[in-house]
DNA sequence: ACATTTGTATACCGCTCGGTATAATAGAAG
DNA sequence: CTTCTATTATACCGAGCGGTATACAAATGT
């Protein structure tokens, strides 16, 4: 309508939007073409598919979100500097993008042969990849995380979900302060198994 | 057929193992009468809907699994050793019902309007309350976590889950062992922020 | 000015879904 | 042997699903 062009953009917002209330099964093609301002040929003019649909959705937002992640590793040598920036990246990207993490944490410990779960798969392992490099090279400078770095990874992932999905259904913003991160950075490269 | 009168919960069962390969929207109410061996009508005449089903099954396999968990803390005053038998319910438990935990994980993070997160609310708010009570009470004997009751809960739901959830892709027994409980419950009751 | 490409709408399709009307069957009680 | 109740099977339904054939409108390049 006003914006012209946007209908793609449109689609793969509105199709976010939708898949983190209702799930991606629970979504149908016309909730979104609807929610979107058009009509089905046009969301399968785009992108072919339903599951071509949530394809994008995942590249779009998991990439940006990634993207971030590596980045916030990428000078390693201060460990724990680098540690803030990680989680600092997880509580903003929560922050900003709600209905993206709650469609991820939906996604996030599942297994299985679910649709949007066989999507999101190679994501959340990149995820976990970038962790647990982290965790590698933060074990060869600090001496008492070593022999744990899976274990550490894990703990992590877990924890900073659990945090920012309690986040998400209270709406307090304490929970995913600069001062939570300190804590969890304690905790987890001194305070651990110690 | 050799069963006689287990249609019932071989249809609660066959439902679980469904549900938590292919999620609840995604089973459809064939398959889990093909599952089971029966037809639509026998399953509609004892839980009268898919949902009715759900009910039943998140009834049967949750509310067991809170009576575990309460029973684990009704001797809260030795803290370390109710740490671990809480510890040891959620592991033992996941090893023993993989199919449940599965189930258990695609819900835990969720939010929104999903189906079967909605029909799974009131056991994830049960099972968060039991573990708070457990922190509200270890903080009046151990006072390095006292004032972090909600995040140390936060905390170790997050990490149960994520270890369970890495057993249950890895197969890994070693990551629910007796060891990793002795290990959090250092990380929790003395390490966690100190 | 015109052809081509790109994007959008109307209207529809086949299929599978959750759910049911009806009736046959089997076991227990008399 | 009969009657009643609980359970199971056959066969089906309307609705909503993902997806599409067709045609038209709006830019775009020449």
């Amino acid at each position: 309508m006003v914006d012209s062009k946007d209908n793609r953009q449109t689609l793969i917002h509105c199709a976010l939007e939708l898949f983190s209330k209702k799930g991606f099964d629970g979504t149908s093609t016309a909730e979104i073409v609807d929610a979107a301002g058009v009509t089905k040929p046009t969301m399968y003019h785009y992108f072919g598919s339903k599951e071509g649909l949530l394809a994008d959705v995942l590249s779009i937002y998991y990439g940006s979100f990634l993207d971030a992640l590596a980045k916030a590793v990428t000078l390693p040598e201060d460990i724990p500097l680098t540690f803030f920036r990680l989680a600092k990246v997880y509580f903003d990207t929560a922050q900003e993008n709600v209905a993206f993490f709650r469609f991820r944490a939906g996604l996030t410990l599942r297994d299985g042969e679910d649709t949007a779960y066989i999507a999101a798969k190679k994501y959340i392992a990149e995820e976990s990849r970038i962790i647990t490099d982290f965790f590698d090279k933060a074990a060869q400078h600090i001496g008492n995380i070593r022999g744990k770095e899976t274990l550490c990874t894990i703990s992590f992932i877990g924890t900073i979900n659990a945090t920012i999905s309690a986040y998400l259904q209270s709406g307090n913003e304490a929970l995913i302060s600069d001062e939570t991160i300190y804590r969890l950075r304690q905790q987890f490269l001194y305070g651990i198994y110690s």
